[in-house]
DNA sequence: TTCCCATTGTTAAAATAATAACAATAATTT
DNA sequence: AAATTATTGTTATTATTTTAACAATGGGAA
């Protein structure tokens, strides 16, 4: 399938959480609308979305759940399950680290690192946490693809160079640090404060 | 001055953190397409988002780094500040104020709220945490305009609805539950997941 | 049966955002 | 003093994303 619009991506992962959620609640179909009331966006964009990704449903039945999230995942998931590192073991690297652990995701932290010595050599919710010498060895080792940034920001740059050089393909940045990658590593960075002065900036506006 | 574009706001946010880094390395002056580096994003945009909030540079100087950080503040910032409350001091509620603290922002935490008895009570760099309860009455008392949810997903329903009938005007949702508010409300979203869900598909399409 | 109507799937249009193009101009070089 | 250069500011173009429009269809009602 040629790629597919990245906004579009997006929602197919939160659509995915929902319609989870309706399958623990025993509901089987579900319209467009319903979709999109559960997301609060337009019941257009939803099957424009589905469109995209080439799955039909039945007039006046709507989507069969179960065929809807299992083809979402055909698209967003690898046959084998993404492997994750997490950098920086403070309060965002461990909150991500719980928050994943037991959710049925086909992505899988694997593995954390860290330079204090508090932190390294422990385990947090299943995944053990390394010095950060070991990154390169332990990413080749494990096959780790995708790296999460939660360090201080100085150190961000330096991180994202041995993520690279070790190999891994994706990064998510969570530091308000701008990097750069090589071409073939794709880089997804986010803000916290961006978010919030944005919303200040919108409540100040009315 | 008409609203500007969403992505703009956003960028006026990291234009103002980076510009802020080279005046304390002593610059006083900047060129657009030094901006850009620092942000990796191209010149031209920098140039239009600056012509978008009407500020001039000189030619052949470039922006004066000064006036450039303070028209921005005049944009972003109330004169007051705003004053923000953060509800759930989880990972990501302690990791925000933390964050916060010692940041010359215009936007303060002034409030913090949670149910679990060991968590209330108690001041988080500088910032103290209420039982739920006094919800309303401090975030009246205090004219707290902001909120974050930081909470399990499952309470954030409720919980925006106390915020929206506090009279908070902006909310910034952490949580992974799609949320209503009312039309006088902003309302930002953000989820971690979908943003390492994106990842992981394009990395998957290499 | 025949007609309505809810709902999908798709194409068309509009809105938003990014990029390119280029004119203007002041500093620097020749 | 003329030409060259670097840089801004702005308009035009292109790309992306969202929204609207509507034809198609099959279920249920009359
Ligand atoms: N931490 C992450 O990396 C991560 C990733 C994805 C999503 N999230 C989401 O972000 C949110 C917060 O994550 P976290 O890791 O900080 O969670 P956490 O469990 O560490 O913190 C939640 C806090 O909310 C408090 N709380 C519970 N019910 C409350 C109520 N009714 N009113 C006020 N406070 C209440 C709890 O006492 C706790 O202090 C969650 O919704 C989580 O799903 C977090
Ligand atoms: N927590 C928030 O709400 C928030 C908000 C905005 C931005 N941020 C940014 O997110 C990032 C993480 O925030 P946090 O609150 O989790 O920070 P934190 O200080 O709690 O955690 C940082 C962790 O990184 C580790 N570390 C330091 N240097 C390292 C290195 N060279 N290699 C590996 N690990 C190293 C530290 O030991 C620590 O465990 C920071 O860049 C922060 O600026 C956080």
């Amino acid at each position: 399938m040629e790629t597919l619009p990245d906004k579009t991506v997006e929602r197919l992962s939160q659509y995915r959480r929902s319609l989870n959620n309706q399958l623990a609640k025993g509901k089987e179909h579900i319209f467009s609308h319903e979709i999109a009331n559960l997301l609060h966006i337009t019941s257009v964009q939803v099957r424009r979305d589905i469109m995209l990704i080439g799955y039909s449903g039945t007039l006046r039945k709507g989507y069969d759940i179960k065929e809807l999230v299992h083809l979402i995942g055909v698209i967003l998931d690898t046959d084998d399950g993404q492997k994750i590192a997490v950098i920086g073991m403070g309060n965002i690297g461990k909150g991500f680290i719980h928050y994943l652990y037991e959710k049925r995701s086909k992505l899988k932290i694997v593995a954390a690192f860290d330079i204090n010595p508090e932190k390294i050599d422990k385990t947090y919710a299943d995944v053990y946490c390394y010095h950060l010498d070991k990154l390169e060895e332990i990413i080749k080792k494990e096959n780790i693809k995708i790296g999460i940034i939660t360090t201080p920001p100085q150190v961000a740059p330096e991180i994202a160079d041995k993520l690279a050089n070790a190999g891994i393909k994706g990064i998510l940045n969570y530091t308000p640090k701008p990097l750069s990658v090589p071409e073939d590593v794709y880089l997804e960075e986010y803000d916290m404060i961006t978010s919030l002065e944005k919303v200040a900036y919108f409540v100040k506006e009315e």
